[in-house]
Formats: structure tokens, C-alpha cells, sequence
DNA sequence: AAAGCAATTGAAACCGTTTTGAGCAGCCTA
DNA sequence: TAGGCTGCTCAAAACGGTTTCAATTGCTTT
């Protein structure tokens, strides 16, 4: 069942019933019910194609995920900064597209996507310090939003990101004033712009109390189980180890967890852990009690107002780039505690 | 740049410029020359809008992926299988389509994709046992393939699934040959097909043993590390406790050693955890060594042999439904060995 | 030299909408 | 009664490709 089909059974020209479907202000009240009735009735659908073609918009929006191409790593918090987004394209009729390619490929992909028309805007993920895509989707004039930001662009752009300087300074202070003083970054890979950022606001927070950050004691990598325990383990082997771990992640957190229970340490006694918290649906940070202290941030919602930040723009491109900067929150958990010297001099020893 | 500037640039008809691209025989291979040339030059692709239109085909897959209404969680196998299936997509000019629906409004969601003409077939994810969805989809004469299976459907269909059974009444027997003989089952929702399987599996070994299923040991909900966690510490809380678990994923898993470290157990030597291993790329089971004994199947080739099979279908629908069961391996890894029975004494006391 | 055929090209229809530019009543105003 | 305005409707032209059907050219055959 097409618009001229529908129409012809109505008696109508297929613009009247267009435009009655459409809500236009011309058409005749009685004849707009007659033909909500029967597109109901035949339910009837527009042919998405057809109206893409006609007006010009692809009344969808894209999602470029790229695959590191050295560990074939999907980002985990895809999943749910997805969920959130894709739940704001449903209430407006926007479809999502997803492009999964190699990291090598993603220019062509922003490319093709706008020479061809496939979408109306795109979200920007995982931006690294210095991020050619920013530039790149200017100049090919593809509405985007950058979830997350880059720290070497000169003229102004849509963004939407965690502070996340402020929350590792946050947490590291936190650590400080228990009393930890040798703490242990296990930080993201640092040239993504946000393990950058989470890297200046941990050595600031030392620098505020005059401590000069270790190299030895900041580790930096894909934020994996197995990494988070590499990290760990390798720390804790120190002649010196710390007393305390600063982690990217959830999951890098949990294998800080494995390698602290395989030197028989005990979690928020002996050894002190934060994380950072993206509230993923299907890792939660424990229930009433948190497992970890954390810098909590929910992903989830992040990809909800970066999809309404996008709408705004396509629906108006005119609108000055938008900004949002998220505040981290701070929760305690059962992973910090006080400094533990007699731990300390065990592990030492 | 469009169709018709492009053949007035080269002094040809709209027709053959349309011909010579896309490989038609009939045109002259010099006249293809210097159109692939020109289009190279003004780097030229064509509008997908128009050639959905035109040709009636989305060039378009779907994946509708639910939100439960209850908790609000999202798969976290989702990342991994579309990376998986992405790259297939990619490969053959496809896109990938993905709506974020709560469960409930997920046949609507397949109405109007199918209605509106957004995609030419559809990934069926997370199947339950018995599901409405592939009913459905055949009578709305949208192709798909499923993700899993359901153990009611009576007309054939095309499926792609692990050896959910197989796969569980091995590790089962694993861990009876090492002479374990109450072991906790932490499953995920035994409303989906798969959980159903795997508790069967279980269920299956045991009997074989002679050894009747204990309902106080089997746990089912959904795969987080919290529920894990939860699962386990309440069965090690019984006044006869397991001495090894059989957990449904890498995240549950986490939970369930979460219990066990903090009931002062030792993994692999007072309890012993046999784990189902998607192989995620951020939840790798260790690098070398395994971590836990698994039951392993990588999701995101699961999700490129799904794809692969969904682009046969479209291509041609009328292929007899493929099926294709894999088998997941047994890997050995840190997390098991003999039962201990100083420890189960120290437990049961 | 007429007919037939292969190789190549093009005009025009088509896909299913939206949108532009008129057109036609009926009524009001001057 | 002419002119203008309002309220409604429609024919036709987009949108940018693909595809059908016809036309032209140059050869080969009879």
C-alpha cells in the first residue's frame, strides 16, 4: 500500500493526502480524519526511501566505532552509551547507523557517509588528544557531536564530556588524605584524550602536596581485565609498591582486584583502590554498598544528551556549538581505607 | 556532484555514465575507462537515497536490540557480536541498522522496519524459549536470522547458535571427574533459550552420575557480576555448600570469585569455577593462561558467521534455512582442580 | 544491395514521496 | 459587479538514481 493507492481509494490526489498525514494547516479538518482513518485502517506506512530521497534528509544519525586495528578491541562502554543515545533517536524518529571499521578506515567512512548521504550527523567517540576527525568533519560539513573532547583544536565544536581532570584530582586527594602517599595510576591509553586529562588531574593533586608523581607507578594501556592486572601485579612487585591504585575503569579495576587477592592482600585494608565508574548496566559498582570507591559518571546518560545535543544541531545548524561538561560523582565504597603501615613494611620486607 | 552532472561532464546519456560504474557488460571498455576516471576525479559517489529508491532494497540490516524493562540492561555480548557482524556489513556495502527498543514495543519495531522498507533483514538476538519474534518475522516475509534458538518453533528457520548443552554437560563432567559432587549452577535467565540449555546440560551430566540436581544450587538471573556475586555468596552460606560453580559468563563469574575471596576461600584449590567464555575482547580470560576454565565461544565470530548467513538469505530467499550449531572448546585454566576436602569441612563447620 | 546482427548508446519511464505553483469555489468588500 | 481574499484541492515537477525499450552504427551475410 503506497501514498497514490491510498489516495486513489480516498477519491483525493496523493498531495492532499501528504499533506493531511503531515499535519499541514491547509487541508480540510473533515477530509484530514477521512484519511487518518483509512492510512489506520490499510495501515499504511510511508516508504522511508521515498522520503529520504524527496526531502534530502536521512532522518538518521551515525555512529562510527572504530577497531583498534594492533588489539581488536571493542570499547565496553559502547554498549550502553548506545543504549542511551538509541533510546533518543527511537522518540524521534531517527534510525542509528552503525559503522564498525578498522581505526585506518574512519576517514573514508566520515567521507562516504556524508558524500553519500547516509546519515544527517554523527557522534564522534573515543577522540584522542590531538584528533584530525574534528577537522575533518568541518571541513566535509558533517553535523557532529564528540563524545568527549580534544585538547588541540583551535576553533570551536560540539562536545559533551566527564571531567575528568577534576575527578581524578578529586579521588586522588581522597587517597591523600587517607594518608596514601605512594599511589598507583593504572590510567587508559594516554594519547585518548581523557586518559590525558585523568592523568593531569592525578599529578596535579600530588603536585598540590608537594609529591613528585613516580613513572613507576603510572601505567598506562587498553583498559582490559588482564591489563588492570598486569599493571597492578607489576606495581605491587616494586622494591617500594604503593599503597593505593587509581584505576580507568571498572574492569581494569577488577583485575587490580585479582592482582591485589593474588599477593593475598586484602581490598580497602591493605591496599587501597579507586576506580572510575561509567555505570554500565551490566557491571554495576555493587547495589546499596559500592564495591569500589569510585568517580562515578553514567555513560548511558552521556549518550542521551549527546544525542539530543546532535538533533539540536541538525535540526538547526545555525545553533552555536553547544558544550557540556559533566561532573564526576564521588562514591565511597568498601576498596579505600587508611594507609596500612604494618601491611606496608610486610610488603616491603 | 550527481548522476546527471557528471554524464553532461563526460557528454553521456545519465544511462550509460549509471551503466559503466556499476559494471553493466554492454559499455564500451574505453567509454568505462574514462568514466571511472572522471567519477575518481570528482570523487563521485552515488546518493544510497536515491538508489534505495530506485532499486527497492534498504542495503540495510537490522539489529533490535531490547532494553529489559525490569533492569534496564543492556547485553554486554551486544559490542562484541556487532563488531563481528559489522565487518561482515562493511565488507559487502551494507549498513547496520540498530534500534534500542524496551522489550515491549519490539514487535512494533519490527512492523514498521519492515513496513517502511528500512532494512532487507533482520538479526533475531537473545531468543527466549519460546518466542513470538520468529513468528513474526515470518509472517511479516522479513529474513532474518537468529542469534540463538527456540525450542518451540515447528516450521524450520535459520539459526545460528553455540552448543549451549554440550557445552555445560562437559564442564559438569569436568568437574565430577575431579570429584566435585555439589556444584552451584549461576545461569542467566532460564526464560532464554540458551540459559534453559545450559541448566538441561547441567542437569544431564549430573544424572548420569546418578546424582539428583539440588535446587538450592542453582541460581538463575541475569548475567551481572553483581547477581554472580550474590548467587554465590548465598549458596556458600548453605549449611552444605558447593565446592565448585558453574558460572554462565566471564562477568558472573567475576562475581562469583568476588564471594569466594571474600569467604577467605582460594580459588582453584578450596573452590573450584568453571566459567562460559565469549571471548570479549575487553574481558579477554587471560592471555597465556586462562584465568578461569571455560567453556569458550567468541561472540564476535558468531556475529560474522550471522551476518554472513543473513546476506545469503537476502540475496537469494529462497535458500533452504541454514543452521549451524558450534561447539564451544574446553579450555583449562587456573580456576579448577580436585575437590579439597579439609576445606569443605572448614566450610560445612 | 537488402537483410540481419552485434555492439553501443540514449530517451523516457519508474521508484514513492514532498513541494511548488496554480486553480477553483464561495464569500466579502467596495 | 468587479476584485480580492480565504479555504481547500490538485497536477506536475522535483529528488537522483536504475531499468526498459528503442535507436544508431558498422559489419557480416545472402
Amino acid at each position: 500500500m503506497n501514498l497514490k493507492e491510498l489516495a486513489a481509494g480516498l477519491g483525493l490526489s496523493p498531495t492532499t493526502v501528504s499533506r493531511a498525514l503531515n499535519g499541514y494547516p491547509e487541508v480540510n479538518e473533515a477530509t484530514r480524519e477521512r484519511v487518518l482513518a483509512a492510512a489506520k485502517r490499510h495501515s499504511y506506512h510511508p516508504n522511508t526511501r521515498a522520503i529520504r530521497l524527496a526531502t534530502g534528509r536521512a532522518m538518521a544519525v551515525g555512529h562510527v566505532i572504530p577497531i583498534a586495528t594492533r588489539h581488536e578491541i571493542v570499547n565496553p562502554v559502547f554498549a550502553d552509551f548506545i543504549a542511551g543515545a538509541g533510546e533518543v533517536y527511537a522518540r524521534n524518529d531517527y534510525d542509528m547507523l552503525l559503522s564498525v571499521v578498522p581505526d585506518a578506515d574512519e576517514h573514508q567512512t566520515y567521507r562516504s557517509l556524508r558524500s553519500k548521504g547516509n546519515v544527517d550527523g554523527v557522534i564522534l567517540h573515543a577522540p584522542r588528544r590531538n584528533d584530525p576527525r574534528i577537522a575533518l568533519l568541518r571541513e566535509i560539513g558533517l553535523p557532529f557531536v564528540v563524545h568527549g573532547r580534544a585538547s588541540d583544536a583551535t576553533e570551536p565544536y560540539c562536545w559533551l564530556d566527564v571531567n575528568n581532570r577534576r575527578a581524578f584530582q578529586r579521588a586522588t586527594e581522597f587517597l591523600l588524605d587517607l594518608g596514601h602517599v605512594r599511589i598507583g595510576l593504572i590510567n587508559g591509553l594516554e594519547f585518548m584524550d581523557f586518559a590525558d586529562r585523568r592523568r593531569a588531574g592525578f599529578v596535579d593533586a600530588l603536585a598540590a602536596r608537594g609529591l613528585a608523581p613516580d613513572p613507576s607507578c603510572m601505567f598506562s594501556d587498553e583498559m582490559t581485565e588482564v591489563s588492570g592486572f598486569r599493571a597492578a601485579a607489576g606495581m605491587l612487585a616494586l622494591p617500594d609498591p604503593p599503597t593505593a591504585f587509581l584505576a580507568s575503569s571498572m574492569i581494569s579495576g577488577m583485575g587490580a582486584r585479582r592482582a591485589i587477592e593474588g599477593a593475598r592482600l586484602k581490598l580497602g585494608r591493605d591496599i587501597s583502590v579507586i576506580i572510575h565508574d561509567d555505570d554500565l548496566s551490566y557491571m554495576k559498582n555493587g547495589e546499596d554498598v559500592p564495591i569500589f570507591t569510585a568517580t562515578r559518571s553514567s555513560v548511558r546518560e552521556a549518550g542521551r544528551l549527546a544525542a539530543e545535543m546532535l538533533l539540536a544541531i541538525i535540526a538547526d545548524p545555525k545553533t552555536f556549538p553547544q558544550n557540556r561538561l559533566l561532573e564526576a560523582e564521588l562514591i565511597i565504597g568498601q576498596s579505600t581505607g587508611p594507609v596500612s603501615h604494618t601491611a606496608r613494611q610486610q610488603m616491603k620486607g
